[in-house]
DNA sequence: CAAAATATGATATATTATAACATTCGGAGT
DNA sequence: ACTCCGAATGTTATAATATATCATATTTTG
């Protein structure tokens, strides 16, 4: 299991944190499949096969992955499909809470709480490409009273941090 | 008592604030000009004329532009221009902190303060399209506590938050 | 079952961005 | 002024990301 040093009111807004190069992956995505079976059922939306598919293909890991690889994977095993198929799958996902689009690398990550309702928070590691997802209060906070100020009403946020993860920054990795 | 000082300081932390729909924008290109040949001349970099051409396009208005829609312009007076001249120009621009690019919308917006290092943080307005540039101190805090407490390195932030701004809410616009 | 709504297939194309190589321009040193 | 050099721009081609449109199939509903 793994263990955070942070107490608990701190881990609530941390949605998905960085994980260890081998946690047990398949439970991540077991859990995955399994909220968004829930969430899908109380919106009263399909989650066809080819939508878990590509919900499964983004949950290959914890690195936000692009349209076009998840298109080449999904081939494998449904030769029709096309970019039209993928774009409407992630377009279907994202509308019910299970994916983030990361704006800033043109890619997707299967959400870590699709039950809860919140914005995009991400760090990104440049050298791993994992993707930790945040839901910080303090963030959102600072973000409301800055737009208050300013008579800003506030309808989505985009929250991309880039740097090291702290297992890269202890292997002394530099990628780029 | 009033809260001047808080005031001054809030300020300062609005790099650029939504401009009325009638403001002098021509002084904003005026001043963002001379910032940039200040900000090369300190870089000892060149400033020449198609980079200039290109940073005064993107100032053309405070909203976002894209490469494509600057490279349309570009060409009514510079007829060779192709995709890589507009590119190029912008990569300068980034480089040298004149410009900012919106990731959320692959657009380009100049920047209110060349001489100050800041990340970029933005209010979008979808209704007027209109961006205002921080620097809120507050905002950086709430990320550097967060990453800090994950041993995470920052080194670049996109924020990016999407709604109505002031002036749209108060005229009940609704584009979209 | 028939009609309507939803989901997917299929084809074409739009939009954004970069690779690679050629040419031109402008200054440093002679 | 000349030549060399590196920076800047020109030129062509193509990569990468995303959407429009119409056809077909599947599911839901009356």
């Amino acid at each position: 299991m793994e263990k955070s040093t942070q107490g608990a009111a701190n881990d609530a807004q941390v949605i998905a944190p960085f994980r260890s190069h081998a946690h047990d992956h398949g439970q991540c995505v077991v859990e995955a499949i399994a909220a968004a079976e829930s969430r899908c059922e109380k919106d009263g939306s399909s989650f066809t096969p080819l939508r878990r598919q590509v919900l499964e293909l983004v949950w290959s890991s914890h690195e936000p992955v692009g349209a076009y690889e998840l298109l080449e994977k999904l081939r494998r095993s449904r030769r029709k499909a096309a970019p039209p198929t993928v774009y409407r799958a992630l377009d279907f996902l994202m509308e019910h809470g299970l994916i983030h689009r990361i704006e800033s690398l043109n890619a997707y990550v299967g959400c870590g709480d699709p039950e809860r309702r919140h914005g995009g928070q991400f760090l990104i590691c440049r050298d791993c490409q994992s993707v930790a997802e945040l839901d910080d209060s303090a963030i959102d906070k600072a973000v409301a009273r800055r737009a208050d100020a300013l008579g800003f009403d506030v309808q989505q946020q985009t929250v991309e941090i880039i740097g090291q993860c702290a297992n890269c920054v202890s292997r002394g990795r530099n990628d780029r």
